[in-house]
DNA sequence: CTTATCAAATTGTTCAACAATCCTTACATT
DNA sequence: AATGTAAGGATTGTTGAACAATTTGATAAG
């Protein structure tokens, strides 16, 4: 995931100038420390000693800031600062509010792609396999990339993008709980739907679908 | 930056206090431009220009292009410049498939806000008084605020925004075409959907609704 | 007619300075 | 003691200039 930039270590020039923009690349790592918890929500991102760590300018890192604001990974306070997003109970409440209506829509179809379905078998296979392994993390990735997936049977770029920022937002709450006892759960219940999907019932999939759901915001509602 | 009153000579003034910041006050103007027309899809925005009209830093110019290009509403094309967004057929096909997404949803649901229902009467008074005085703009702008509300009966914040990006979007094509061949013949039909919602027929209303964005996609991509 | 090369114009990025705002601390008043 | 107010220090907001990189258009050579 790390392209080439600026010194990746300190001590080092950056000699060229990628195809991305340096504000990109900056945004690239904040991106990376907020979901994966490196930063937690709530913290302050001080403009002084981010331009001296990421050797950028204070345009440039403000630039980032923009970008992951967009996401909604980042809040801005006029003349207050910039802070790692605290997602409300409210604000997951909403995000499984759309996802219901996203994902719903997308196992009511009737026109499924094959190739969206073999792509969830694989991502399906890919849980198994981390879990098996005890990497309960990757579980957690697979079990997101399942949710895109089902999301773009809408067929539609502009939900797919949607679908990706919600899940995003959602990695905000995620990295505050154990990883394990958040999706083993849903391991069986994603390869089920899977075999609903996979023999075109579509109706079932759906109760199930919107049963996850239910289940999922329940038990991160619970952590607050 | 001489000085900061109300001593322009004509149009847009800066407020003597912002409350918002800078970036976000040039932003307002060129969204007002882009969705009012003034502004025709494919047009450059040079910052030369742009900077000396409204006497803003290149930075903070840069930064409302920023906002807008998250917006959809215009396009960076690197080293190039900014442009206003031409909406492709598949731009267009792409919007509607998620209206379909979001505006059926929300007539499908069965807890109604009256609260909605008597905004939905509103706008359709607002409508046909527009239309009867022959204010065909406002009949669209009226039209845009209809669906908007229908997709606010979803009850999510984060739905109500990805709609009013929509419309916003949809304005970029509907500035080429007559206004009042676009939005007369959807005067009655939004009349009747409305009687249906109140009537608790949620079915019929859910066809009624696909019937009219499927004619309404249908002449909008006539145009290309 | 095609291709190569150069110069002008525009955008990409950074920097340093100043202005505006917020937050803390200390002081004064009741 | 509680409240309100006034510095001041720290941080963000905005600007203008400078230079690098890229595109564009014109010109010249093949």
């Amino acid at each position: 995931m790390s392209e080439p930039g600026p010194s990746d270590a300190y001590g080092e020039t950056r000699p060229f100038r990628v195809r991305s923009s340096t504000a990109e690349w900056a945004a690239a790592i904040l991106r990376q420390r907020v979901t994966e918890g490196g930063l937690a929500p709530g913290s302050r991102l001080a403009e002084d000693e981010l331009t001296a760590e990421l050797e950028v300018s204070r345009n440039t890192l403000r630039e980032a800031f923009s970008l992951l604001g967009h996401e909604r990974l980042l809040e801005h306070r006029l003349n207050r600062g910039v802070y790692v997003r605290v997602l409300s109970p409210a604000d997951v409440a909403d995000i499984y509010r759309v996802r219901r209506m996203i994902e719903g829509a997308a196992v009511r179809r009737a026109d499924r792609d094959p190739a969206a379905l073999a792509a969830l078998r694989e991502v399906v296979a890919e849980a198994d396999k981390a879990a098996a392994e005890g990497r309960w993390s990757d579980v957690g990735t697979a079990d997101l990339r399942f949710h895109l997936v089902i999301a773009s049977l809408n067929g539609s770029e502009r939900v797919n993008m949607m679908m990706a920022q919600l899940l995003a937002e959602l990695r905000l709450v995620f990295h505050t709980m154990d990883p394990h006892a958040l999706h083993a759960p849903f391991l069986p219940l994603n390869r089920e739907l899977l075999t609903l999907l996979d023999a075109g019932r579509g109706p079932d999939a759906e109760a199930l679908l919107s049963a996850c759901l239910d289940q999922a915001e329940r038990v991160l509602l619970a952590t607050y």
